[in-house]
DNA sequence: TTGATACATCAAAATATTTTGATGTATAAT
DNA sequence: ATTATACATCAAAATATTTTGATGTATCAA
């Protein structure tokens, strides 16, 4: 699995999971599944205060999970699909996984 | 995405999510892609010390991504595939998402 | 040009996770 | 019986993450 996979993938992969590893922004990426959103919408909808959504996206985008672009006043967020695609391809070659049986500790 | 999916399998994935945002249990992960194996094999495998390794065999139990079978004194550790599973399952409906912008804020 | 809006950033506090080393339990070999 | 092995569990310490509230910056509207 990991073995087949670059050391950067595997720094990626561990990046994108731990942005994964919080509820609330499972609740963000939920958000983002219906098309762009900005702190404002997740404001509306989460009831969360901005500056801890602006953490979470920060999070979110160093993980290089979403991508933003700005409009005026307002910064539009997405789900980037090349990371979605990576973590995708780990999945995959984790089910893939040979499961034959050996002794081990001898 | 999350919205069809139950609130407890919500959970499950949460829960999975973090089992995966730790570096070193990512790569005990590793390990059982190639099947079963004990404490011991990680131990020699990884460096790490043995209550640091049962520590984090707790999280990815707990998590249910890991079933273990004992024999004798040696308990065998190997990825629970119906968790795999349900990953893959959320992350599918993650890369499906539709990208339809809308404006917000107004 | 003043004030409001949308968001980022910061430092401190709160909280959660991880590591360590010691001790406990069960199994098995001598 | 005694000792060694394989692993779990525990409490304390170390470390990392998250939250909060304040302040900063850019954009826009009046």
């Amino acid at each position: 699995m990991l073995k087949e996979i670059s050391k950067l993938k595997k720094e990626n992969i561990s990046r994108l999971m731990v942005s994964f590893s919080d509820p609330f922004r499972l609740e963000i990426i939920d958000l983002m599944m219906d098309g762009e959103v900005c702190v404002c919408d997740i404001m509306k909808l989460t009831h969360l205060s901005q500056s801890r959504i602006s953490y979470h996206i920060k999070i979110l985008k160093e993980a290089g999970l979403i991508s933003d672009r700005q409009e005026g006043r307002w910064v539009y967020y997405s789900l980037n699909k090349e990371s979605l695609l990576l973590i995708k391809e780990w999945i995959f070659s984790l089910t893939d996984y040979s499961s034959n049986r050996k002794r081990c500790c001898e």
